[in-house]
DNA sequence: GCTTGACCTAAAGCAGCTTCAGGTCGGTAT
DNA sequence: ATACCGACCTGAAGCTGCTTTAGGTCAAGC
């Protein structure tokens, strides 16, 4: 698979992927003999993983960390599982918080609604 | 009030509305005479908007066109009315995204399970 | 009177990308 | 053949939205 069909499948983009490659996110992607790219679908489904837990709001950091124990193999499932479970957590409360402020936006568009029709 | 009190309410830094102000999305804020910021229900109820509105992703730019259209009066509700409609519906796409998010989280999640279990 | 703490400003630093400048290929239209 | 195009590459600079730092004022309490 190549870059741009990657970008394509995960939703980041060609320069992102780039991006993590450098920042060590994903330091095992393999390149054929004319320098580009290859991404197997393991590759793929990583980076789609990475795609959702930065979407969610990890940070980098521990994104970082995360990648080094999906590197060192299948012996680190638990903390990696771990890890996971711990950033669910906080996505949860992201998602609340979310709505809180939806319920704000909406008092709002309320206000402006009333004042409207106050003024027909 | 004083600015501390604000940051506690809305929940954004003292830092941060020191910088809303200088870039400015509040630029009303008045001094006491000793050079502070003093703020009033409505200067506090504006930052709590904005804070809600950076929460849910607006850029800046557009609380910007946003808190121009507040600075300049009532006439511009119906403006801001639709701009708090638009941003509503881009908040609810964030929200979906966020659910497809965490379905990928929990179905990697439940594959972790397997394998611990598999290798008990 | 001296320290502590809340405030102030301007400027530098940081995270997480994106964009730019400049270069290498392989394919295709002329 | 050659000239151009598009997809890839790299390294570096630029951008957004804050946060942190450095340095200073002032009122209050010991």
């Amino acid at each position: 698979m190549k870059i741009s069909e990657v970008a394509e499948l995960t939703g980041l983009s060609v320069s992102t992927i780039r991006f993590y490659e450098k920042s060590g996110l994903c330091p095992f992607i393999q390149r054929g003999a004319d320098g580009k790219r290859r991404f197997s679908k393991t590759d793929a489904d990583w980076l789609e993983l990475l795609a959702s837990l930065r979407a969610t709001g990890m940070p980098m950091s521990e994104m970082r960390t995360f990648a080094d124990l999906y590197a060192s193999g299948n012996a680190t499932i638990p903390k990696r599982r771990a890890a996971l479970l711990a950033h669910r957590q906080s996505l949860e409360a992201r998602q609340a918080e979310l709505e809180r402020c939806r319920a704000i936006l909406d008092r709002k568009l309320q206000k402006y609604d009333e004042i409207m029709k106050d003024q027909t």
